[in-house]
DNA sequence: CCTGAATTGTTAGTACGACTAACGTTGGCT
DNA sequence: AGCCAACGTTAGTCGTACTAACAATTCAGG
């Protein structure tokens, strides 16, 4: 056996149309349709974030810092909707790389001050770079105007969803 | 503080664009949005189904009953793709509901031939309704052909990432 | 200024889905 | 006979979303 080069799992379990073999009833079910390709997109986005050591929540994170500014941890925890408690593991991470500084903030002494880097700021730009191949590469099949109408699509019924109750 | 009644969670963590309080850098990422989106629309059907004591499984396990026939546990696996090890549980709930028969077959004492019982179609049917109303309720705010392109674009887009190698 | 309530960062743990490993039983093959 | 494959089942891993509790610190009110 010698199947698993670059696939982490089947790959193919995530086809939505598998023609005959695929019940008629599934094919009907947008819920499985986005879902389905939500995860292909994020596997997507997961392999290729995690190929230059990285995952979602650092990307999250140093945008949020990066476009608010220093910010302790509950305040970037709210702005970048990470748990305050996942946050620790993340800020441990990208304190690792020396993309962010973790300091005590001397006006509050429960707080940590947290600041991103010269290297951080760097690093957001290389993610940046890496998400932006991923949506390239899912959406190649789509002319122009399709994914701007995609986009669009989605958008509406997000906020539409969002705004239940 | 009673702020619970019927969201599970958050249910605004969900939302893609909060205006200003949202990262310019999330805002451009198609893999954010389809993630989100694809979640409200899983969380409205794992509702949708809980309240009716289903989940994804039971639909996706009797529609491929029904439309291909009587099965082993194991064909039964391939077809729905679900993995063999969670199926024992998903038919050990529609045995108890009275929605599948679950008996030895005579010719290979291995296998267990499971069947659809009367009750199990017209579950089936109450499942594919509840579905159906959460699809629609999806798609409230597209017309009927904005609801035909997004399903061809997600289409597209999930073949050509299934067929990725 | 003192005491109780609230907030901060942290650790630990739950719930759940996707997924793998192993095992006893049975069957087909030669 | 003997061996390997397939069957159903149990158990467990892994990752992510999410909650609970806690020590330290700050704050507000009497």
């Amino acid at each position: 056996m010698q199947a698993d080069h670059e696939a982490r799992t089947d790959s193919a379990a995530l086809r939505f149309d598998r023609g005959a073999e695929t019940p008629e009833r599934l094919k009907a079910q947008l819920s499985r349709l986005m879902g389905l390709t939500a995860a292909q997109t994020q596997r997507a986005a997961g392999d290729a974030l995690r190929a230059v050591g990285a995952h979602k929540d650092h990307f999250v994170v140093l945008a949020a810092l990066a476009e608010f500014g220093p910010a302790s941890q509950s305040a970037l925890a709210a702005r970048a909707h990470v748990y305050k408690s996942d946050l620790v593991a993340v800020l441990n991470e990208l304190a690792d790389g020396g993309w962010i500084r973790r300091a005590p903030d001397p006006s509050d002494k429960r707080r940590n001050v947290i600041t991103v880097t010269a290297a951080g700021s760097r690093r957001l730009a290389e993610l940046d770079a890496v998400l932006a191949g991923v949506n390239d590469h899912v959406m190649t099949p789509l002319t122009p105007g399709e994914r701007t109408q995609l986009f669009a699509l989605l958008t509406r019924i997000n906020a539409h969803l969002a705004d239940q109750r």
